[in-house]
DNA sequence: CGCGATTTGTGCACGTCTTCACAAGCGCCT
DNA sequence: AGGCGCTTGTGAAGACGTGCACAAATCGCG
């Protein structure tokens, strides 16, 4: 699908491939854009304009505009940005050009739901393997694929490149999943576990949370409730407003 | 365990029970202390230093100690945080002093390990129903609760008050089910389903999704990769260092 | 009772992120 | 060709978050 040219360097060809040293915040939204752009291919649209984005993305069209910008990307004045030339563009800046191979330790509960998950495969991934340190679990077969031994990690990193691994263990556990993971070469972790993993310099960690993603409701429902509880002790004159005006953040009434 | 006074309003009881309106980083912080502070009860310290904390939560001394400030918690000076007093103290701003009752919403692969998940019932949470527009899943007892059908949400926000509702739904299910718990009063909602939720004023919304994490993780090997292969260009002097220098930021090298 | 060791709480400077507002560029219509 | 409307890209200002470095406070010991 409008194969332009080959998604590479942005602008020459043949000039320096390093990424343009994106803002982090920027690098964390480019997904979402993506999302969203695919979303708009889907429907059939050719082009779209930063406000028109921005919506689909949950973002502010200025915010979306700079997030594009800093990657050189072509838009049109007066049009918009190509759909199909930004996903190629962004793709390429996020490393989907090839497909990752992701390792994934730990079928309890979760890695179970994750082996399953569609998204990994759709969204440019491929689960390479499934290891587990409980014997009684090995050869266990999930979504095609059999379940290994935590300890065959080096021969599996061997038979091909693991780009992420991803930890689905107890807390308990984790750390030395991380550890075996750095030592047959891994550089990028995505951690499940609640706790926190020590890595040595150049490795990445990310880490969700479900628990800590509660709780940080739970601190915005307190704190709803306890604004309500205050029904008119004579305030500053900004109380009342049902709705509550404070933008608490996260996420709030993206508008249609 | 250790029921010192009720905990409530900080200091004074009786006073003002609003929230001294922290800001957004330091909230996320704080589950994450707290989580740090029960190993720590566990192992049997009863004090423990702004050093010692930010060691087992992963940041920053100062920034520790920044965050606890903001909420008015009292250290002592020379000494310490008193570990049993700090739990009450974050536990009652992250409003975990009742157990919030929570809806969870589609129990498909993803879902189904949720209702599953142990980290609920340990962290503050109980799953109050398990919610399917699948009527073919309705009756499937799941850890002990039974499925429900979704168009049932309203009895069951009568029967007991949901303060958060999680969506484990499909992206195209999504904005529906998220309608129809605002609908029934839910001011807080935890999405896993990979699309943008449109949401009221007043109502939080916070998204949790792996390929979002994969693919931030996988800009990092991207652009490791991208350094790495320049070999020496006669670099301005800050090349080679093979670990890679750049603090790419996300989590790295937490130190012992 | 005083002193030193230790640790908290915070003022300040710096960097990052966000948002506004507008100039520059592009296409279309006349 | 020229002008007009639309949209991008960006400079600048402000809000926010971070980390250093140090003063203030507390404990323990002589």
């Amino acid at each position: 699908m409008s194969q332009h040219r080959h998604p590479g360097a942005p602008g020459r060809a043949g000039a320096v491939p390093a990424l343009p040293d994106l803002p982090e915040a920027t690098v964390a939204r480019l997904p979402e854009y993506l999302r969203a752009l695919h979303n708009l291919a889907e429907v059939g649209h050719e082009t779209v304009s930063s406000e028109g984005l921005a919506g689909a993305a949950g973002v502010n069209s200025a915010k979306l505009r700079k997030d594009l910008s800093q990657l050189g990307s072509y838009g049109t004045r007066g049009v918009g940005y190509d759909v199909a030339l930004l996903i190629e563009q962004i793709e390429y800046v996020l490393g989907l050009t090839q497909r990752r191979a992701v390792a994934l330790v730990g079928v309890g509960n979760l890695g179970h739901a994750l082996a399953g998950y569609d998204g990994f495969a759709s969204r440019g991934f491929r689960i390479a393997a499934l290891l587990d340190a409980d014997r009684s679990r090995v050869g266990e077969v999930i979504n095609g694929l059999v379940v290994r031994h935590v300890d065959e990690l080096p021969r599996v990193a061997a038979e091909e490149s693991i780009a992420i691994g991803v930890i689905a263990t107890p807390a308990a556990a984790a750390q030395a999943v991380a550890d075996q993971l750095v030592t047959v070469g891994v550089t990028s972790i995505l951690n499940f576990a609640p706790c926190v993993l020590s890595v040595p310099e150049g490795v990445d960690v990310r880490k969700v949370d479900l628990a800590i993603e509660l709780q940080i409701l739970s601190f915005h429902e307190h704190r709803k409730a306890s604004l309500t509880a205050l029904p008119a002790t004579g305030g500053s004159g900004l109380t009342a407003l049902p709705g509550g005006l404070a933008a608490t953040d996260t996420q709030e009434a993206i508008g249609t």
